[in-house]
DNA sequence: TTTTCTCCGACCTCATTGGTAGGATTAATC
DNA sequence: GATTAATCCTACCAATGAGGTCGGAGAAAA
């Protein structure tokens, strides 16, 4: 699997929360029940957005969390890059890998490397189809209603006949 | 990471049976050599190769391994989907998956799942990008010549400034 | 018949995933 | 001010898969 269960927790609740939008934050454990996740992994998991800016919170009673800005302004190659971090095809796409069993010089600028080519066009497949969706438009698809917001260029296409 | 090291091995070792193309099978304990792989795990992955037709073997002394088709007619979504399995972004879009921890309904196709749609379009642009690039265009890359053949619609982009 | 290959299955080690447990802190309310 | 309801934080833990290794069994050329 390409994501973990990061990712998908991760983006439910954001789709929890966008379509709970209101004055009063939402309790993760209302979460958790409506979505049957695990509550305690479900916070750390929440961390990740929290640190990322994606999601505010307040503590104490009537405590909770609350979208930090608008839906429509949330993309999900954010939300993405914060739970799961950076979309990298290979081992050695991340900045701090040293990853020495993949000795190809991938990391290395000048020099033209075969496979390289081939991950980059997956790296951008991906950051693309991940750019192009705002939360948004989920939290539309979760309340079953056509998509109101404007949605960035080329979001409207489904994208998923396109194999 | 997305793709492990199956992936990279694998194509990799591809792009070298199309660079040494020719009447004779190439041995994969030079290919080892060349790329610095370890033998018996090349050989695991080369089984991946032949088993989906990629890649056609000759045993005994002088025998090796060769291309089955011409390079410019092996897609990498073929190489891909021989050497890691089905591309598929959440582990409960496997065929065979009851992926019991993420109990949303992506395999219901009735109802409208949220996170299903994000998934979906990633999966889109991952295939997309694989189906658009073939073994000769790496191959190419791979001897730092420009590419000859001519490449599937689209091919030609890097791709990698999308994002 | 020795050498050089492909083939095949068992095994092994380590890192990551997907959690759980237990508590500390903060704030509203009785 | 005690209780309760919530966020926070760290440590632990079992299962899985990744990335190999090892040893040998066929097959074909010299």
């Amino acid at each position: 699997m390409i994501f973990t269960t990061k990712a998908e927790y991760g983006v439910r609740l954001l789709v929890e929360l966008g379509r709970q939008e209101g004055d009063r934050p939402v309790a993760l454990k209302s979460i958790a029940e409506n979505e049957r996740l695990p509550l305690a992994y479900l916070e750390r998991i929440v961390a990740l957005l929290k640190r990322a800016g994606l999601v505010e919170s307040t503590r104490g009673a009537h405590g909770g969390y609350r979208l930090a800005r608008d839906p429509s302004e949330i993309s999900m190659d954010e939300a993405i890059l914060a739970l799961e971090g950076e979309v990298a095809p290979m081992s050695c796409f991340y900045d701090d890998s040293s990853d020495e069993r993949v000795l190809c010089s991938h990391a290395d600028e000048t020099e033209v490397c075969a496979t390289r080519v081939l991950w980059l066009r997956v790296q951008g497949g991906v950051t693309q189809a991940l750019s192009r969706t705002t939360l948004a438009e989920l939290v539309a698809f979760a309340q079953r209603e056509p998509v109101e917001t404007k949605p960035t260029a080329g979001a409207e296409l489904p994208l998923h006949d396109a194999a």
